[in-house]
DNA sequence: AGCATTCTCAACCTTTCGGTTAAGCATGGG
DNA sequence: CCCATGCTTAACCGAAAGGTTGAGAATGCT
């Protein structure tokens, strides 16, 4: 499947997607230890993992019998370049350039 | 309702609900003109609106017979600072930097 | 070989989503 | 006062989402 914004905005309008991302974000795992700190069934936590996936924003590499998971954020940056057209982005970049200045350019340039 | 990631991500995972976002983007608009371009009816567009308004993307207004749409991007920076965490801002942010230092600042002041 | 582990698939259920049509409320204009 | 305009609500519908359980395939261990 083409990820696309529907698939990527959509895989991520649900919470424990969002945790998995976030668990990803430490380290590459296997789907049974995705799923134990979720209070769902292994299958459950199955069907998610194939969702983001889908939507390209993980990627999963069988070796053996584990399928590792590993976190792919190029989806989440197509989705915020579409965000980018809103101009709401001038304020988190500028956000972004304020701290770049204040951490890269500790001399008063003017 | 409390705007949450959930809201904001399900109701941009929607095209007919990006494509409002985009229209409202040029001027705010009523509903009855937000709902024109679409091949559906207007009850469908005015669902669409309340799940945006929901998800704190847009405000309504009403003066006299008409509702004006206003686009709010607040919601969708909460969204873009939750991306943040995700290491891949660096590059969006490079991006946004190198294009402001290539271009003359535009009028994004209102 | 036998068994445990890892993960998916199939079937099912309930709730939500995205659309329809029809009715109705509120407002402004002639 | 009528009546058109602008928009929402209610009832309904089919499809998709998100969960369950149970079965089963594939692999590794001993």
């Amino acid at each position: 499947m083409a990820p696309s914004l529907d698939t990527i905005f959509a895989a991520l309008s649900d919470p424990t997607r969002r945790a998995i991302l976030s668990m990803l974000l430490e380290d590459d795992m296997a789907v049974t230890d995705v799923a134990e700190p979720f209070e769902m069934s292994l299958a459950a936590v199955s069907k998610h993992l194939v969702i983001l996936a889908n939507a390209g924003l993980i990627t999963q590499e069988k070796r053996g019998r584990v399928k590792w998971c590993k976190l792919e954020p190029d989806a989440l940056r197509e989705a915020s370049v579409w965000m980018q057209g809103f101009g709401q982005f001038e304020a988190v970049n500028l956000d972004a350039f304020e701290r770049f200045l204040a951490t890269e350019l500790p001399e008063e340039e003017e």
